[in-house]
DNA sequence: GGGGATCATGTACATTTGTTCACAACAATG
DNA sequence: CATTGTTGTGAACAAATGTACATGATCCCC
């Protein structure tokens, strides 16, 4: 077991990498590669023993300002990719905290939820995940949400559901056709009566998220005409929280807003300035009750 | 509690130093300060989810080869310092093992078994830490037993107890007369009847241990000409491991060798070049049945 | 027995981390 | 009130670590 070895040597005698090789008569770089995969598969196991949370304050101020049952805050930073990446593990601890045995997840569409999906930790709990919307065609490498439900069922040994339909219909009659399948509507009922739903939370610039950035741009002014501020694992809402009903609501195939706001957890996942304002209403009609976000969308929410 | 965001930020979320230091608005170096105190304080606490030892395989031959009950190897390295807190740290947790609560445990005089003490775990033990010889005058900085059993005891919670009289006395009839009074010879009867020995094992090279570095020249021949190939606890014995009776011997104020070759657990913590003839005598004879020893002086005394 | 993919490896470099030093603030001591 | 030690600080440097890329091995499929 040189992998163990290794990682004792170098956790339990700080010896550096240099001179673990040395010992062991292997390549530094080797050293460095094993250490990495200890710490990957477990075999180093690193606790920080501190109750509070990172940025406890503003998670409380935020709770208190918007009617929030829990709020979760991750470190803001300028580089993009571990910035992502701590979100999502902070999204994945949330989550977790809420998800019992045989809990029964509702999950919207949003790259941010598939990034928690990837970290989220290998815990069986024996949850069922069911999308709350349709696929998008084409390839969204890994957003789609059923490689989604499956990516969560894996890690907590539970099952993943499959709506099988597009996220947006042709038609509104193509849209009630496939409603009317009773594969879909099974997958859909179920999904109405989970106990959480985490979902994304999405704003109106041009091309953001999933739904959008596949319509053009005569369908978007349309959508912020009716007064479109944002949407919700696929639904748009307006400033008042309300469902914005039209021509594109009726092409989608999912749960609506009342259906959404009728899930007793509702974790809202969302961060960054083009979201705030979305976020904003999302926060004060009640649309979530739960929220994940970064430190620089907290202090601008919290900067009111 | 800053220290706890830093640890949680660096080890869970795996920003830099400097990304730390940038959302929380203190210095870079601070955070790698906080840092070093959050691993020693225990705050951050890294586990390798290891079962087998580093070297079990000469440990194993080791045992095997001299009829050892326990054999611990330390790794080496050419950083002195690093291997010397390695090779204690590997002390500890050999002691660790073999101790049990209220355990009565014998001290040797040496720097080996005063670096092991800077390395205990603290564990409540309750366990009593006596010396099995006199102290050495003058400031030898931390290496005299009176310390060493505190540093013990402090951390285990335990007792410490004090042999008030000199390790050489300035004539046998001196040492006598150091042994008749009822203090010392409680201590001493004390540490008789103890469970287990920690001792360093020491060679004949010049100004080589606490003892030799203490004596001149001509006494240091003539113990080489009375046959004296290494000391246990500050008694010299020859090649077949029996006691070189002299005019020195005589003047050491503590167990005879006899007495210490009685005490059930007999853990030698011995490495380096130096030491290697005393070593594979007090192997051989069975002074002691458990070693600690590093990688490099373990290949020599299997080398054979 | 060739391609062609995948994987492991090491080199060279970039980044991150740790350490030494000098200085300043403060507290204890004469 | 000077003085000595103690503590905390950051700048500058030295060391350690991580990464991109190039190379060579190995396997697999045709």
């Amino acid at each position: 077991m040189l992998l163990g070895r290794v990682a004792r040597m170098y956790y339990e005698h700080g010896l550096t990498h240099q001179e673990i090789a040395d010992t062991l008569g292997v390549s530094r770089i080797r050293v460095t590669r094993l250490l990495a995969e200890a710490r990957e598969t477990g075999v180093v196991e690193i606790i920080v023993h501190v109750e509070e949370s990172l940025f406890a304050d503003d998670e409380r101020d935020l709770a208190a300002a918007f009617g929030l049952r829990q709020v979760w805050i991750s470190p803001s930073v300028a580089d993009e990719q571990k910035a992502a990446r701590a979100f999502a593990s902070v999204g994945a601890e949330a989550l977790a905290a809420k998800l019992e045995p045989d809990a029964v997840v509702a999950l919207g569409l949003s790259t941010a939820v598939a990034l928690v999906a990837e970290e989220f930790p290998d815990h069986p709990l024996a949850a069922s995940f069911v999308p709350v919307a349709g696929s998008v065609s084409g390839l969204v490498n890994g957003a789609n949400p059923h490689e989604l439900a499956l990516a969560f069922a894996r890690r907590t040994n539970g099952r993943a559901f499959h709506l099988p339909a597009p996220l947006l219909a042709a038609s509104p009659e193509a849209a009630a056709a496939s409603l009317a399948d009773p594969g879909v509507r099974g997958v859909l009922e179920l999904a109405a009566r989970a106990d959480t739903l985490v979902a994304g939370i999405g704003g109106t610039a041009r091309g953001q998220g999933l739904l959008l950035s596949s319509l053009g741009d005569a369908e978007r002014e349309r959508l912020l005409a009716d007064g479109a501020v944002g949407d919700l694992a696929g639904r748009f809402f307006d400033a008042d929280g309300d469902a914005v009903h039209g021509a594109l609501d009726a092409r989608v195939v999912g749960l609506g807003l009342d259906e959404l706001r009728a899930i007793p957890n509702r974790l809202g996942i969302a961060r960054g300035e083009t979201k705030l304002a979305a976020l904003r209403t999302a926060l004060e009609s009640g649309l979530v009750n739960l929220l994940v976000t970064d430190s620089d969308t907290a202090k601008a929410l919290l900067a009111d």
